[in-house]
DNA sequence: CAAAATCCATTTGTATACGAATGAATTTCA
DNA sequence: TGAAATTCATTCGTATACAAATGGATTTTG
């Protein structure tokens, strides 16, 4: 094992023992207020997901016009794995039935993608991409990885890397 | 400056340093694949964030049935900053003027709060809480504490604060 | 095997989201 | 001051989201 990293953490260690506000740093006997802590939005894990998804959002946004962000993960996510039941394809992308059925209607509209029966399985949709769907995908996936880039640009190297980390560990 | 919380973060970091992949692990000069890395969904911060949005929303629903997340939000922000205007309150809670307009006639329609005209500025409607709303609020707040910590229940404490600190930073 | 449990796709209904346009009111600034 | 810029609330249109119900197909199991 090849310890090169530990400086670069111990960096971003550091800085967050400055920045981040003292675990028990009320005193375990009941002060005065038990219940001083107020219910305050903007220190809400929900909260703070949401704006951080509007940014990124709005960078998306701002380079990929052509595309939502869900239609732009779908053809994503056909390109990774090759064609797939429209069930499938929801699950990979973190989409409900519903939800990703309207997605590839509107992929489908623009020719993007083509579904076909299933042979084996009556009750599925494979859906798969159409060549204009590889070739819009092909041309817009070094933007979206700016997108990417420009999303995490508030942090440095290592912070990403463990914000990737927690955000994973939180599915 | 005390230094007593040094510890606990070197635990992380030394977790992590076996769970995140090595930054620039492939070689500066150029490989037989210098496109190697595939664009994988699974890895783009947009759907990690949206993952850990949809486990969190999930929590919220399981826990909180008498309001949406997003009506919720409203009525903590007015307990927390009083009487605001309806596009006042939609900053606060990170709602757009077409979004807030909905969620407060939703809670209107439920006498949760109440709208008034501004005196002073005749363009502004200024949004309060009712009673009712005070009190429901009141009720299903330390429920909304609970909801918070089980979302960020796979994560230690400090991997917690980091968490919430790198987020902040993302806004 | 056949009933029960699952899975698949679809539809319906409600609730966000947000860009864009609009008209009224207020503020800015030349 | 008065025109230009901004702000506010509203509306419209499109795109997620997801719970719940449905009907058909497949799998599981007793």
């Amino acid at each position: 094992m090849d310890f090169a990293g530990i400086s670069l953490y111990c960096q971003i260690i550091l800085r967050h023992f400055q920045a981040v506000p003292k675990l028990n740093s009320s005193s375990p006997k009941a002060g005065p207020k038990p219940d001083a802590a107020p219910y305050r939005l903007d220190d809400q894990v929900g909260h703070l997901l949401r704006r951080a998804t509007q940014r990124h959002l709005s960078i998306y946004g701002q380079a990929i016009g052509a595309l939502t962000p869900m239609q732009f993960a779908t053809l994503a996510k056909l390109t990774e794995a090759g064609a797939l039941s429209q069930n499938a394809l929801g699950r990979l992308t973190a989409m409900d039935g519903a939800t990703i059925k309207g997605v590839v209607d509107r992929l489908k509209k623009h020719e993007l993608v083509q579904t076909e029966n299933d042979k084996t399985d009556r009750r599925r949709t494979i859906v798969s991409l159409t060549p204009q769907g590889r070739n819009l995908l092909d041309e817009l996936t070094s933007t979206a990885r700016q997108v990417t880039d420009e999303t995490l640009k508030p942090l440095t190297d290592s912070e990403q890397a463990i914000l990737l980390h927690l955000l994973r560990k939180l599915t």
